[in-house]
RNA sequence: CGGAGUGUAGCGCAGCCCGGUAGCGUACUUGCAUGGGGUGCAAGUGGUCGCUGGUUCAAAUCCAGUCACUCCGACCA
């Protein structure tokens, strides 16, 4: 099984883009920074689609759909928000194309200039918030909690499969509240919502902080965030909860009239996951032979390959096999029978394992003899024979002690990688030399913050949730510091 | 937008310096054998060498321009 490609030590950004290639998840296409997610890849985004959805729902939340084109007028209504997305806009500005009179093929029809330029959407709020503003009348039209699933536009100058593409599928969460107390416990919600996504079903575990300003969404006042830590050192945003404050509601006057009858801006949030968590999804658990899987989104969570010599064999061990599947299926669980003998089992085995299938199980002439069949995890490569009468009851457990030691492995990973650090020697050592999450002091100014990422291209990920107050000596500075953060690269 | 590099078969590459019949690996198709970890042998299909122009009897190769992509920075979910 010699794999001609690199392993992750040697170089993980190519070991990154080779699984998600072999695993069939997605390849670049034709268009500058756009990405092709294919049918294996996207019916795992599917089922986090419909994970989340379900957790939006029960808390509260419905599904709408707003436009993808934004009036640039819109757009500049929010004086940082323009300045945040400015510089990666795509902008449509003719509406017609024509036949080239020189022959030159289609070119744009000048004489079609739109009169306002229209901004693809690189996030929603400004088209959302000029839409509440007809929607929110009196404080008996609050709470409004929507969500969208779309596609967003950001004319990002590097792109890389998943992590960073022109166009990316996300959701995002819009919501209008009466009451600051409300919009703050809103985000916190939805923070917690995502939290508990990543880790019960990704198994990727994750911290839980708000951002310092410099990193702060644009227009925000509180970015609320989770971060993970990848296998090579670097930390992921998996996902963002902002606390909008009254920011948008003033720049697109939406008010309502209290209780009392005053009139008072509104207060909002928004949140979001992108198709990003499946790069997270990759990074996260995968080895030099593929992707693994958690058992809760695999599309596939059993494949179940016979191996055979001639077509009666294939006969009498089809007849197991389809036994197996229809008994596990009655359990819930996703099997596919792959008979197809267009390709030799060890073929089958390394696809599996490229695809990140959680169990596979073999079934031989041998197993045929003893009643029995071979069954391989993918996380650690273990294999097992197990009676046939037994099957359902352990793949059951097998699929979900999967589950926990993705997650075992991941927390355990992170603890190793995670450092308590107190001199600015030490500081620049641990984040050149070995990576991971770096806790710190720091003196709560953006100045520092900003020449210790020119210095060491380390930046804080988040000040923790609940974040212990302890005196201290800023890292860099040397400067009284009340409390820890967290630094790291990141993606 | 700054620095470096690459465009030759679906994919990965050699050939270019020193101009002269378009190559290799893999994939694909067919046949036979094989089948408990990416199978072996044989035959076969597939390319206006990124594009435009120039030099030349002759250009993948030399020259000029142009487009695209990749990597490293800046930017970012």
């Amino acid at each position: 099984m010699s794999k001609d490609f690199p392993t992750r030590e040697e170089n993980y950004s190519e070991w990154y883009n080779h699984i998600a290639r072999k695993a069939d998840l997605a390849e670049n296409s034709a268009v500058r920074g756009c990405m092709v997610i294919k049918p294996y890849g996207f019916a795992i985004w599917e089922k986090m689609q419909a994970t989340l959805d379900k957790m939006f729902k029960d808390t509260g939340h419905s599904n709408a759909y707003f436009p993808l084109f934004i009036p640039k007028s819109f757009f500049s209504r929010e004086a940082n928000h323009v300045e945040g997305f400015a510089k990666e806009c795509a902008v449509v500005t003719h509406y017609r194309l024509k036949n080239d009179e020189e022959g030159k093929g289609i070119v744009v029809d000048e004489s079609a200039k739109l009169e306002e330029e229209l901004i693809v959407r690189p996030t929603s709020e400004t088209i959302i918030w000029d839409t509440y503003r007809n929607w929110i009348q009196s404080y008996r039209d609050l709470p409004i909690l929507v969500n969208q699933w779309a596609n967003v536009v950001r004319w990002e100058m590097r792109t890389r499969l998943f992590l960073r593409t022109a166009e990316f599928l996300w959701q995002e969460g819009h919501t209008a509240h009466a009451t600051q107390e409300e919009a703050e416990q809103e985000a916190r919600t939805m923070l917690d919502v995502y939290a508990q996504f990543a880790e019960e079903w990704m198994a990727v575990p994750v911290l839980k902080g708000v951002k310092t300003a410099n990193e702060r969404f644009a227009g925000a006042v509180d970015t609320y965030c989770i971060e993970a830590l990848m296998q090579d050192g670097k930390a992921l945003q998996a996902g963002t909860s902002h606390f909008l404050g009254q920011n948008f509601a003033k720049a697109f006057d939406v008010k309502f009239t209290t209780k009392e009858g005053k009139q008072e801006h509104v207060w909002a949030t928004s949140w979001g996951v992108s198709t990003r968590l499946m790069g997270a999804l990759i990074m996260a658990h995968s080895d030099d032979d593929g992707l693994v899987l958690p058992p809760k989104l695999a599309p596939i969570q059993v494949v179940i390959v016979p191996i055979y010599k001639n077509e009666e064999q294939l006969n009498n061990i089809s007849e197991v096999a389809i036994q197996i599947k229809a008994d596990l299926e009655k359990e819930g669980i996703r099997v596919k029978y792959d008979d197809r003998d267009t390709h030799k089992p060890g073929w089958k085995f390394s696809e599996y394992e490229f695809k990140g299938v959680p169990v596979r199980i073999a079934i031989g002439p041998r197993d045929l003899e003893n009643g029995t069949v071979e069954v391989a995890r993918r996380d650690t490569k273990e294999k097992q024979t197990y009676q046939q009468t037994d099957i359902v009851h352990k793949v059951e457990h097998l699929l979900e002690n999967i589950q926990k030691n993705l997650y075992d492995r991941a927390v355990s990973y992170r603890e190793e990688n995670t450092r308590q650090v107190d001199s600015w020697e030490e500081f620049k050592d641990v984040i050149e030399n070995k990576g991971g999450f770096v806790l710190a002091h720091w003196d709560g100014t953006s100045e520092t913050e900003n020449k210790i990422k020119a210095e060491t291209k380390a930046t804080i990920r988040l000040i923790p949730l609940n974040n212990k107050q302890e005196g201290g000596k800023c890292v860099y500075t040397g400067n009284p510091s009340t409390q820890r953060v967290i630094f790291a690269k990141s993606y």
